[in-house]
DNA sequence: GTAATCACG
DNA sequence: ACGTACGTGATTACT
């Protein structure tokens, strides 16, 4: 049998050791997790390098030990730990036992003593042993047997202090070290040690006199000194020092050595812990990922023919998707339940099925689903109009908390504690091994879904009544799902020989630019590239640097600008950038996004993704089509109507977050001044530059007001607006300071709301959408100021969300009551898009801006601007 | 996969 | 003193 091996682990000098040495991440539930991600790395590797056949890791316990009762100020003036780390413990512990490694911690004792005991014990029965801790102390214990790993700047990097390597470093015995540290003290344990005396002195002393003891007795003989001064003041101390430093080895323990076996970790427990942490990349490493978790027998048949009898008034639905291209890929099953067994049905006899299609289009028979956009998207393009959503999870757990992310049943599943479910990456693989498996295993995985659906909707709607958020998904989020589904289906027309035509224009101007660059820089290179454009800006051609990013120098637009007047080539580098963003994102990019049969592209509304409530947009992206440069606008002449003698039609919200901002804090001027329609720029202009006529303000002075509104909606620091607006920091903190003094009612709203979040742990929006902000009581400045910036902006953002959602489902219901054609197409934050017929027009200019300024009531009036044209850059 | 950049509100 | 504007997605280069 191989010899033994015991491993020692300093649970707490690692943990504090992993926390520090690691940025602050944290996981998609909000906690923090670079200690524990820190703890499990230096595990993986000591296990792979070391395979110890026995194991244990130690704790401190409570918060005296027997060291208070000679000396009450141990560890004294001690930092109190953070609570970003101390929430990690348990989560430490939890993997600890994953790995079937025993822990152990005693009253009155740290875990140095009970580190030190079990290391005496196993020398004295042969066993190797490897002690791991952050804390040099622990190197006093090294013998033959024993080696102390210290971890160096990181945490998987480890200095291995044998007593030869004490020797050399320090030369001194590994009993010298408690010697050293009563001289020289300790400051983080408040051991006083002799003042004066720090690392090299104290060595001086062993090497001459061998310990603490032996140089009182000799210190008579010592010539007079500061030094010697110094050390017979503090005799007293110095011994108290020398005590409080020796780790105790006869601490009473209960275990033994024989209850320390290591045998391995619990692969599907492990997993569990380092999916809860949120520990992706170590999942994908480990070879445990195939590890399938426990999972309980369900009931399900494979049916061949679907019967009436099988219909239910109320199931869960799962329409088994390939991927999320809903628009553009294949279905793989569908799976129903009622609770009782679960059916499965292949695509193939469901498209032939005539009572399913009668189910889903029955608005009466009611679905329980996941994404139901994405099942409306997939039946749509199988002619089945699904109707009767009754709960869908991707939303419903969205509206509980925004920062669950994933679409996968699983994923939001275990978020509500459901795990009798796997995960697609598990049934599917990922990546190149991706592939569908067999029948038995696939109908499997697809009536797990509909089980954890049916299982869900009660506990997560139970969730969202608690929270007072059940009618913002019931009767906003839900009802939104279904038209965002509509406009998707529907797409815009992309006009394919405008995009080809720009394109080709495009190309040319961009040679001719590359050329220039070329020739300016002295040789070719690939502009694409930061890093090779950094060398030829500022090595070859020596322009100032101004900033720096991660990697290298910054090349960004608004550091280029500030060297335009050093040299030509950085406007044609600017040119050729802003030409080659154009080409490839918006020509090229969504060229390929146009779907053949129709000439349309359909883009997909994330609903469930946003930290704020906000929509986004993929394949394409819609919502950053270019507007602000003349040259990127043209790109909307290719954005049609879809029938011939039908217009696009716009209309967008004015100033929506700022009127949102004057609703939440009431304050009198800003409220007076959007109830008298007063230009709000040109307004805060007056009061920040202290003038009291309008005419006064000068375009200048307006477009400054403007960057503090901006400001203000983001959050405010001097620092940012000092950069948007390149003005000193001083001055950029004098506005703000003006504006909060003229806008009183603002500044008593941000100090509320950040007071709220801070007590509560959340904000929330008009309709009560929240977002939790777990870093606000963070004792790390930077992330407690971005949780604060956070509180400011997220009920402004959302607030302006929920309006436009509210709109878009009253202007849906108004379509339909007048019987007109018009479609809406697009939502782009802040304003909707539609498509109509050009005699509609009038209508739309009508029906659209009550519909939209009325969506719900604020303490000012809401505006929409609105214009129509044949292409999106007409309507302008 | 991450970083840098740039398009939008 | 700390280092920053809020929210997104696509492309490219590069490891």
């Amino acid at each position: 049998m191989a010899k033994e091996k015991l491993l020692l682990l300093d649970g707490n000098s690692l943990a504090y050791r992993a926390f520090f040495a690691l940025p602050p991440l944290t996981n998609d539930s909000g906690i923090h997790t670079n200690a524990t991600y820190g703890f499990t790395t230096m595990l993986q590797k000591i296990l792979e390098e070391e395979q110890p056949t026995q194991m244990l890791v130690a704790f401190d316990a409570g918060k005296t030990t027997f060291r208070h009762e000679s000396y009450g100020e141990y560890k004294g003036g001690r930092q109190k730990t953070p609570p970003e780390l101390s929430e990690q413990f348990p989560y430490i512990r939890k993997l600890i036992d994953a790995y079937n490694i025993k822990r152990y911690e005693l009253d009155l004792y740290e875990a140095d003593d009970i580190i030190g005991t079990l290391a005496k014990q196993a020398e004295t029965n042969g066993i190797d042993v490897i002690i791991v801790s952050g804390d040099k102390d622990l190197t006093q214990l090294a013998t033959d047997n024993v080696t102390v790993y210290i971890t160096r700047k990181g945490i998987t990097d480890i200095e291995k202090y044998t007593p030869a390597h004490i020797e050399e470093k320090y030369g001194l015995t590994p009993a010298q070290i408690i010697d050293m540290k009563g001289l020289m003290g300790d400051a983080s344990d408040n051991i006083p040690g002799v003042p004066g005396v720090g690392e090299k002195t104290a060595i001086k002393l062993l090497k001459e006199y061998g310990s603490v003891e032996a140089l009182y007795e000799a210190i008579d003989g010592m010539k007079a000194s500061k030094m010697k001064e110094k050390l017979v003041e503090n005799e007293e101390s110095a011994h108290l020092s020398k005590k409080l430093a020796t780790i105790f080895t006869e601490a009473p323990i209960d275990i033994t050595l024989d209850d320390l076996a290591y045998a391995g970790p619990n692969e599907d427990a492990l997993l569990e812990v380092w999916r809860e942490l949120g520990f992706k990349s170590l999942i994908e490493k480990s070879d445990m990922q195939s590890a399938v978790q426990e999972q309980e027998e369900i009931q399900l048949s494979i049916v061949d023919h679907v019967t009436a009898a099988m219909l239910k008034e109320t199931m869960a639905l799962h329409v088994e998707l390939e991927n999320e291209h809903y628009h553009s890929c294949d279905m793989l099953g569908i799976a129903l339940t009622d609770g009782t067994d679960a059916k499965y049905i292949s695509v193939d006899k469901a498209l032939q099925s005539d009572e399913l299609k009668a189910w889903l289009e029955d608005a009466s028979k009611k679905k329980y689903v996941v994404d139901s956009k994405a099942a409306q998207a997939m039946l749509a393009r199988h002619g089945i109009k699904l109707e009767g959503v009754a709960f869908d999870l991707l939303l419903a757990s969205y509206i509980v908390n925004p920062a669950i992310s994933g679409d996968d049943v699983a994923t939001l599943a275990k978020e509500f504690g459901y795990t009798n479910v796997q995960a697609n990456e598990v049934i599917y693989g990922k990546g190149a091994k991706w592939s569908v498996p067999e029948e038995a295993v696939l109908a499997d995985h697809v009536s797990r879904k509909a089980i954890a659906l049916w299982h869900l909707q009660p506990v997560v709607e139970k969730k969202l009544k608690e929270n007072e958020q059940y009618d913002l998904y019931n009767d906003l989020e839900l009802p939104l799902a279904k038209i965002l589904g509509d406009m998707e289906i529907e797409g815009i027309s992309v006009n394919v020989e405008t995009l080809k035509q720009m394109g080709q224009a495009l190309l040319e101007k961009i040679a001719v630019i590359e050329q220039t660059i070329y020739e300016q820089a002295g040789e070719e290179f690939n502009i694409n590239s930061p890093k090779q454009l950094g060398v030829i800006l500022f090595d070859k051609l020596g322009l100032p640097v101004l900033k720096k990013t991660k990697t290298g120098y910054s090349t960004a637009a608004d550091v280029l600008e500030k060297l335009q007047s050093e040299h030509d080539i950085v406007k044609h580098i600017l040119d050729y950038r802003q030409l080659a963003k154009l080409q490839s994102t918006y020509i090229e990019g969504l060229t390929k996004e146009i779907h053949a049969d129709d000439g349309k592209v359909h883009t997909r509304f994330q609903q469930a993704l946003t930290a704020t409530g906000r929509l986004s947009s993929t394949d394409p992206n819609l919502q950053n089509i270019p507007i602000r440069l003349e040259e990127g606008r043209k790109i909307r002449q290719a954005f049609v109507p879809s029938k011939e003698g039908w217009v696009l039609f716009a209309a967008d919200y004015s100033q929506i977050e700022l009127r949102v901002l004057a609703h939440m804090c009431q304050d009198p001027t800003l409220v007076e001044a959007f109830k008298e329609g007063m230009d709000i720029h040109t307004r805060t202009a007056m009061d920040v530059f202290g003038v009291t006529n309008p005419d006064e303000v000068t375009a200048n002075m307006r477009r400054t007001a403007k960057a503090v509104n901006f400001g203000i909606i983001y959050g405010i620091s001097d620092y940012g607006l000092s950069q948007n607006l390149d003005i000193t920091r001083k001055k950029a903190a004098q506005f703000i300071e003006n504006y909060l003094q003229s806008f009183p009612g603002v500044k008593g709203y941000m100090e509320s709301i950040v007071a709220d979040a801070k007590r509560e742990g959340f904000v929330t929006t008009i309709l009560n959408r929240r977002r939790y902000l777990p870093e606000i009581n963070s004792s790390n400045f930077n992330l407690r100021s971005f949780a604060e910036r956070t509180a400011m902006n997220t009920p402004i953002q959302g607030s302006a969300a929920d309006i436009i959602k509210k709109a878009m489902i009253n202007m849906d219901a108004r379509l339909k009551k007048e019987g007109l054609q018009a479609k809406l197409l697009l939502q782009v934050h802040d304003e909707l898009i539609f498509e109509a017929p050009v005699e509609e027009i009038e209508i739309l200019e009508r029906i659209v801006p009550e519909v939209m300024e009325s969506a719900i009531e604020l303490a000012v009036p809401l505006k929409v601007d609105y214009s129509h044209g044949y292409s999106w850059y007409d309507a302008k």
